[in-house]
DNA sequence: CTGAAAGCGCTAACAG
DNA sequence: CTGTTAGCGCTTTCAG
């Protein structure tokens, strides 16, 4: 009942342990890590005396010795853009793609429990800001999701030595491995089955041409109608949301009021473009065939339910993790970048 | 041209930066910290050592001594789901409101040079790691944002002592400062509102009846209601998703076909109900008044554009960012809660 | 299998 | 204004 029965105003350390357990600091040390050659009598002393003490171990200053912090980072790098409306941190966060990109990255982090810290970069200063944080060791590596062609990210990071994987194609500039899916491909299936449905008047609305794989898609809708025979390629660019879907269905129509197929760069656009030609009096499938890509929720919150290409996005980010993971235990030569295949997913729009 | 001229394996240290420059490690840490007192001389010494070497802090060595880690953690608890179709993840990223926060958030803490870890956490295992995390030191306090009832982490996180602040309401349970609006008070504008434009046959979609925020809106709406003399109140409950919205529409018109005024609990869901109103051929505001909750993009997107309560969500997560960076500077006790009041924003709506 | 001892890289008194 | 001197708490050889 005297003072010293109060809580420790300084948290408990390994000293204090392996007095209360009447061990070395180097016992203690070896039960907390868990090795196996320790005695179990001792064992089970040094247990209680952590109990007992509430000893937390110290991440700095056991980083400070294993250069390792057990941690990584998600780095998430877009462009500019300072208009109100559509702020960054919205318009990463509103897609439902960047979501499924963490559930993957998360299934595999999680059951070996490495804490991800989630870094946004959207200017200058943050990139200045996230390089220091990096260099300064507070992460043993990162995955990088860098959506624009111009991004100095990718080649910035590599430059830092530390484990890296890109989720998704760096635009070309392989300086660090990557996994992405065949985007090409994917446009191509969503073609195929508009023509196998005998469509012929076949447009698409893109996404954003600054976005590596907004272009492959575009490029693989070309290549495949050319492969088809089909020259006319009406196209609208859309930005990757709902309601830029339905504005590029909007333009799309008044130029093309004939189209019998579409293909869309991604179902939230798809999502508005169905409603555009809902209010327009159009019946889909009946009068056009639409084909999204992704594969997301929004593909099912579809009215009528989208036939879409299915991106493995959660496989694709655990293998990421995997990637990194592996990177940093093995502290090797970086992996090979990986490519996955995309799927057609066959609902009731096409 | 010597092997001393490769690029050393090991990173810099102080110790090296002070030899190249000719000083002691103290000088080169004072200019690395910024300290004003340093010969100014002396100073472009180390400066140019330091360049030289391409010295960077380690983090570690400094966070042991400082006790300090210059970061905060953003920590999201959702209530446990298991099923597929609504995983987590992709609930917490596909709400704009979350992005609104974070944007919040990083207005403070980016020009104050600290980096946010963004944690999840939706189960037993994921919260047992995430309280490992923070009682290591791997951050220097955390923001929560916690949406559900039953959640036991505020109280466990309040038990660490480490310093935090819950962005909204923590169910009553106020063990940890919080910011947040007043709900109550928004719903009361919103029915205000409806009964202006003589509306009398007023409806209401709510959110999840576990979520704090959810029920005081209904709480808000029923006594508004009260105090307009209108005892029927009849009410739908949606999960805070688009097609929730559309969903609890549905079964509200079924029930109730008269309806000519709606308060909904979120935008998200306004904009699904909208779409039901849309498809039933009723027309907004004619037909049926729709006032919305968030004032968020959604808001815009609608057709009609919404009518809504506006909470300053933004402000909100800035000031909760202030109170965590207050309290982890001044080490004080946790400083008091903060209460927003809620706006009206007029659109065609209602 | 266990303990003693030597740092990891940095900051913070404290003299000078 | 600058240098010296102690550690911060932990892991890790290296002997025993």
């Amino acid at each position: 009942m005297s003072v010293d029965d109060l809580r420790p105003v300084r948290p408990a350390t390994l000293e204090d342990v392996a007095r209360v357990a009447g061990v070395s600091r180097a016992t203690v040390s070896r039960v907390v890590n868990a090795r196996p050659t320790v005695d179990p009598a001792l064992r089970r002393k040094v247990q209680d005396a952590i109990e007992a003490t509430g000893y937390v171990p110290n991440q700095a200053a056991r980083s400070l010795v294993t250069r390792r912090t057990d941690s990584i980072a998600l780095v998430v790098s877009e462009r500019e853009r300072r208009d109100v409306a559509a702020s960054f941190v919205g318009r990463v966060f509103t897609d439902p793609h960047f979501g499924r990109v963490v559930g993957g990255l998360l299934e595999v982090l999680r059951p070996a429990g490495v804490p991800m810290a989630l870094m946004l970069v959207d200017d200058e200063d943050s990139r200045r800001q996230l390089l220091s944080y990096l260099r300064r060791g507070h992460v043993d590596g990162a995955v990088l999701i860098s959506s624009h062609a111009s991004d100095p990210l990718p080649q910035l990071l590599s430059e830092t030595g530390l484990p890296a994987v890109i989720a998704g194609n760096p635009a070309g500039s392989a300086t660090l491995p990557y996994v992405e899916v065949d985007q090409r491909a994917g446009a191509r299936m969503a073609v195929d089955h508009l023509v196998s449905l005998e469509r012929r008047r076949i447009g698409t609305i893109t996404g954003p041409q600054d976005m590596p794989a907004a272009r492959e898609r575009l490029t693989g809708f070309h290549r495949a109608l050319a492969a088809h025979g089909i020259s006319d390629a009406p196209t609208a660019e859309g930005d990757f949301t709902q309601a830029g879907g339905a504005e590029a269905m909007r333009r799309l129509l008044s130029e093309h009021p004939g189209l019998d197929g579409l293909f869309v760069a991604s179902d939230l656009m798809a999502q508005g473009a169905l409603l555009t030609l809902e209010r327009r009096g159009l019946r889909v499938p009946h009068d056009i065939a639409v084909v999204g890509f992704d594969d997301s929720e929004a593909a099912l919150a579809c009215e009528p339910p989208l036939t879409t290409i299915r991106q493995p996005v959660e496989e694709m980010a655990a293998e990421a993790a995997r990637l990194l993971l592996g990177q940093i235990t093995a502290r090797e030569a970086p992996p090979a970048s990986s490519i996955f295949r995309p799927t057609l997913v066959e609902r009731a729009s096409a």
